[in-house]
DNA sequence: CCTATTTGATAGAGAACATCTATCAAAGCG
DNA sequence: CGCTTTGATAGATGTTCTCTATCAAATAGG
C-alpha cells in the first residue's frame, strides 16, 4: 500500500523536475524524497520516474499514476479543509428532528437570524411523530431533536429551551370569544377536539381535559394543528393549541381566534434533546444558546428558560 | 497527514457498522482499528465516530470524510490495478517517434499484429525530423525511436531491426524502366531528387549521388516521399527511396516505377533507440522481438536482423 | 435472574518504517 | 581544472503501526 506521503513526493518530483527542490517543497531532505520514491516504486513493482543527472524524466506510467495522486491528494485536502471549518462550532451540519406541532412554527422564527449569523452552518430538518424521532435520534440518523420535555430515557441528554402556554382555540362567534381570558372551570362540560394519540400533545391536552371536566373528542382526531384548527371553525368543538401556532402566520387568518387561560396558563416545555455522550454536546449547547437568544427576541409569547 | 490505512479503516467502519468486523474485514485487529480510528479523529481534530457500545454511529461530518475517502481509496486502487497492469512488458503506453520516411510505411505493417497480441499496449505515435525526435528523447516526450542508423550518442543506446534496401525510382515512361535492375554507373550524368535537408534520407542520397556520379537536385527537394514521387511522375528527375515505401500502397498507384540496383544494393539501417539506463529497456527489447517477428512475415522485401 | 457472548477501549511490547545527517560519485559550468 | 549540482547510499534515531492480553459494559439466552 502507497502512503499518502510518498503519492506527494511523486507530484512534487513531477513539479520540479528535480529531487532536492521536490523534497524542500515537501519540507523534508532530498534522500528522504529518494528513498520514498524507490520504495513507492518497489511497491508498485514497476518504475515511475526515470533519473539522470541530467533531468529527471517522468515515464508514462508515472504520468498516469501522478495524476491519480493528485486527485486523491485533492480529496484528502478537501478532507482536511472539511475537518478544519468543523472544527470550530456551529460550522458544520446538524441533522435535526422536530415534532409536527413545533416544525412548522418554531423552525421560521430562527432559521434566518441562525443562518446570518452562521452561514456555513447546515441544518437538515426532518419532522416526525415523537416516537420516529426518538429512534431516528438513537439510531443517529438524526443528532438532534427539538422535542416537548420531558423525555425519560437515561441515554438521551435535554436541556430546556422555552415554555409554551396553551390557550383555548374557538369559533369567532363562540361565546367565549368575548371574554379576553378563559378560567379553566369555563372548560367543564366543553368538546376539545384534539390531535391523533401519538402526539405529545394529544397526551397533555387529554390531562387537562381530565383535569378540567372537559370532554375530549373522540370521533374527531386532527392529524396536524392547522386540520384541527379547520374543524374548530366548523364549530364542531374547542381545542387547546401552543403559542407559538396562535402566533404563526398560518393561524392568522381569523377563521377562529385564541384566548389565553386566566391565572397560571397551562403550558408544555420544549427542549433539545441528543444522545448522552455525543463528541458534540458542546456545540449542541452553543446551538441551544443562539436559539434561546433569536427566541428571546422574535417570541415574547413564549418563556425562554437559558 | 492522515494515512491511507486510517481512511480504510473509516470506509470499512462505515459499511460494517462494528469495529470487529471491520477489523477483520482490512485483516487487522479490532485494537489497531480502534487506535488508528482514534489517530484519525485526533488529527482532524473531529470526531468522526460516535461509539456506544449498542452501534457504531457515523457523524455527519464523518460521512463527508468517509465519502471522500472512498474517492481518494479508489484512486489509490486504479493506481494499483495500472501498475499492476504495468508490471508485464508491454502492457502499458509507449510513446514513440518515428522518422516521416518510415513512418507511414512500417508502422501499418506491423500495429495491427502487434495490437491483436498485445491488447494493452498503447502506442502513441510521433513523426518528425530526427533532431526534433532525438530532443523528443532526451527529454522524456518520448520512450523510444524507430531511426536510422547509425546514431551516434553516449546516453542513446540502440538495436539495429532491418537492413532496408533502395532502389531507384523513375517516370514509367523512362528508358531505365524496360530493365529489371538498374547498375549504379548507370546513374552517372542523371539527375536525382532528394529530400529537403534535416532527413537522414537526405544525407545517405547525396552520399550515393557522389559515389555514382550522379546529380543531386538543389533546386527541388521533396518535403516528403510522397512529393518526391509525385515530382519523379512529372519527369523532373529519379529518386532512390526505401523498400517500405515502395512497398507500401500510396506508392503502388503506378505513376512511377521503382527498380532495384544491381549486385549489392545501398540500404539503410533502421533500429530502435532509446535513453541509455531507462527501466523499460527490456520492454524495448521484448518490442523489437515483437516487430522483428512480425516484419519477418509482412515484409520478404527487408531483412531483419535480429 | 444469572451466565455466556459481544461490544469497543486500554496497556505494553515489538516490529516496521520514515526521517535525519553525513557522504559519495558523476556530470556540468566557469 | 576546480567548484557546484545532481541523485544515491549508509547508518542512526525516533516515531508509529500493529500485535497480544485484558477490561468493563451491555446484550442474549436459558
Amino acid at each position: 500500500m502507497p502512503t499518502f506521503q510518498q503519492l506527494r513526493y511523486l507530484v512534487a518530483l513531477d513539479d520540479h523536475r528535480n529531487f532536492r527542490r521536490a523534497a524542500e517543497a515537501c519540507h523534508v531532505t532530498q534522500p528522504t524524497l529518494s528513498a520514498q520514491l524507490k520504495e513507492l516504486e518497489l511497491k508498485l513493482g514497476t518504475s515511475l520516474v526515470e533519473r539522470s543527472r541530467a533531468q529527471v524524466i517522468i515515464t508514462p506510467l508515472g504520468r498516469a499514476v501522478c495524476d491519480r495522486a493528485r486527485m486523491a491528494l485533492r480529496e484528502l485536502e478537501e478532507i482536511r479543509a472539511l475537518s478544519r471549518l468543523a472544527q470550530r462550532p456551529l460550522n458544520s451540519t446538524i441533522r435535526i428532528g422536530v415534532v409536527q406541532t413545533l416544525g412548522s412554527y418554531m423552525l421560521p422564527l430562527i432559521v434566518p437570524d441562525l443562518h446570518r449569523s452562521h452561514p456555513n452552518l447546515q441544518l437538515y430538518m426532518r419532522e416526525g411523530l415523537p416516537d420516529f424521532l426518538q429512534r431516528s435520534l438513537s439510531d443517529g440518523a438524526l443528532d438532534v431533536l427539538f422535542f416537548p420535555l420531558p423525555v425519560r430515557s437515561g441515554e438521551l441528554e435535554t436541556l430546556s429551551i422555552f415554555r409554551e402556554p396553551i390557550s383555548v382555540v374557538m369559533p369567532q362567534d363562540h361565546p367565549f370569544a368575548q371574554e379576553t381570558e378563559i378560567a379553566p372551570e369555563m372548560l367543564a362540560g366543553e368538546t376539545i377536539l384534539a390531535l391523533e394519540p401519538g402526539h405529545k400533545l394529544y397526551e397533555q391536552v387529554r390531562r387537562l381535559c381530565d383535569q378540567y371536566g372537559a370532554q375530549l373528542s373522540r370521533d374527531y382526531e386532527g392529524t396536524s394543528l392547522d386540520t384541527l384548527r379547520q374543524m374548530v371553525a366548523m364549530g364542531m368543538g374547542l381545542s387547546l393549541m401552543p403559542a407559538l401556532y396562535i402566533k404563526s402566520e398560518v393561524a392568522h387568518q381569523d377563521i377562529v381566534v385564541a384566548r389565553p387561560f386566566r391565572g397560571n396558563p397551562p403550558a408544555r416545555t420544549v427542549g433539545m434533546v441528543w444522545r448522552r455522550g455525543t463528541a458534540r454536546s458542546d456545540e449542541f449547547r452553543a446551538l441551544a444558546d443562539q436559539i434561546c437568544r433569536i427566541l428571546k427576541e422574535r417570541a415574547p409569547e413564549i418563556t425562554v428558560l437559558a
